[in-house]
DNA sequence: TAATGTAAAATAATCGATTAATGTCAAGCC
DNA sequence: GGCTTGACATTAATCGATTATTTTACATTA
C-alpha cells in the first residue's frame, strides 16, 4: 500500500465517518474519481477496504453502498464498544505507566478545551470536538498491550463515531463531568469505577441518539 | 464484489488460514497471479480486503507479506477471542431457539465423529476437524443477535484457527469432553458453565499450542 | 577484501481500455 | 392501462499496459 491509497483510504473513511458520504447513498466510480481525483481501479481498491471494516456495503455486480445506518445498528456498535473499550481500558489501567497518564491528560485537557467551546454555544467545530473526543478515549485505551484489540476498537468506534457525527448535539455537562471523571479514575486507576462511568458515558450517548433517531 | 472476487478473496483467506500461503512470507503478485488464475490488479483488490483484516500485511511501496505468527499474537488473538466468544455465547444462549439448538447438536454431532476418527489416530482429515471446529462454534454463538460481533469473531477466530492449523495437534479426550460439555451447558442455557467451559477450552489449546511453539 | 555507486532487471502501483452486467426507456401485446 | 420484451445507455468488473519504485548484479574505489 503505497502513499496515494493511505491517503485516499483515509480520506473516504473519514468522508463516510464525516457523513461527507452520506449512509446508504450509491457509491459512483465515477463521482469519486472526480472528488478524490483517483482511477477508478484504485478506488476500488479502496472500496475492497472499507467493504472489509463494513464501511462500504458491496452489492454483487451492481457497485457498492455506503454502509447504512439505523438504531438497531447503533445499538449494537454501542454494545460492542463497550465490550472492547471497558475491556481495553481494564487492561490499560493496569498497565499503563506515566507516559501514559501525561498522554491522558494532554488529551482530556484538549478534549475539555473544546467542550468549553460546546458549552457557550460554538458549533461550528464538531467534526474537531468529536476528533478530540476520539483522541481521548483512545488515549485512555492506548496501554492495554493488545495490536489487535486497538484494530478491533478503532473501526468499531469509529462506526460509533459516525452515528454521532450524524445524529449527535453537545450534550452538556453530562457529558464533560463524565468525561472528568473518566479522566480521575483513570488516573487512580479505579478500573471499577473508570467502567461504571464508561458504560453510563456510551450508553448516555445512545439514549441522547435515540431521542433525535426520528428514522 | 463479484463472485470471481469473492471466490478469489475466499481461497486466499483460506490459504492463509490453513497455512498455504507461508506466515511472513513474501507475497509475489506473479506467482499469486498463476496460482490463482487472475490479474494482478484484480489480485491487489483482494490483497486489500486481507490486509484490512489483518491477515496480510502492506509494506509501503515493498509489496504484501503474509501477516507473521508469534508466541504473543497468539496470546492477542486468543484473548480477544474469549473476550468476543464469551460475550456472544451467553447472548445467544439467552436469545437462541428450537432451530438454533437443533443447529448446535448437528454441528457438534459432525465435530464428534471427525473427533472420533483423530482419536483412533487418523491425523489425515485435520483440515476437515478443524472446519467442523469452526462450525460448532460458530452455532454456538449464531443466535447471539448482534451482527457487528459475528463479524469481529469471525475474522478473529479465523486468525486464531490459523494457528491451531499451524501448531496443533489433537488434544485428545480432553478436547472432545470440553466440546460436549460446551453442548450440555447450551441446551441447559446454563451461561455461567459454558462460559467457564469455553474459557478452559481456548486456553488449553493455547497452553498446549505453546508446548509446540519452538520459534 | 570490503564498501560504495551505478545500471539493469524485477516488481509493485496506477491507469486507461475492454468486456460484462445492470438499468432505463420505448414499443408491442394482452 | 398494465405487463413484457428488446434495444440502447450507463455503470461496474477485470485486464493489459504504463509508470514508478525497489532489488540485484556488477564495477570501481579505498
Amino acid at each position: 500500500m503505497s502513499k496515494l491509497g493511505d491517503d485516499l483510504y483515509r480520506a473516504m473513511r473519514h468522508d463516510i465517518v464525516f457523513g461527507r458520504l452520506d449512509a446508504n447513498s450509491k457509491i459512483r466510480l465515477s463521482h469519486l474519481k472526480e472528488t478524490y481525483g483517483a482511477s477508478i481501479p484504485t478506488l476500488r481498491e479502496i472500496l475492497n477496504r472499507l467493504v472489509s471494516e463494513g464501511f462500504v456495503v458491496a452489492e454483487g455486480k451492481r457497485g457498492h453502498i455506503v454502509a447504512p445506518i439505523s438504531k438497531e445498528g447503533l445499538k449494537d456498535i454501542a454494545d460492542l464498544r463497550i465490550l472492547l473499550e471497558c475491556y481495553a481500558l481494564r487492561l490499560s489501567l493496569a498497565k499503563g505507566n506515566t507516559d501514559w497518564e501525561a498522554h491522558v491528560i494532554s488529551a482530556h485537557y484538549k478534549l475539555s478545551q473544546m467542550e468549553k467551546r460546546m458549552q457557550s454555544g460554538d458549533d461550528s467545530a464538531r467534526e474537531a470536538w468529536k476528533q478530540y473526543d476520539w483522541e481521548f478515549h483512545q488515549a485512555l485505551i492506548s496501554a492495554c498491550g493488545s495490536i489487535e484489540l486497538l484494530q478491533v476498537h478503532g473501526i468499531v468506534f469509529d462506526k460509533y463515531l459516525r452515528y454521532q457525527m450524524r445524529l449527535l448535539t453537545f450534550r452538556g455537562d453530562v457529558a464533560s463531568a463524565e468525561h472528568k471523571a473518566l479522566l480521575d479514575a483513570a488516573l487512580n486507576r479505579d478500573a471499577d469505577t473508570a467502567e461504571s462511568v464508561l458504560r453510563t458515558h456510551i450508553n448516555g450517548g445512545v439514549a441522547h441518539s435515540f431521542q433525535v433517531f426520528a428514522k
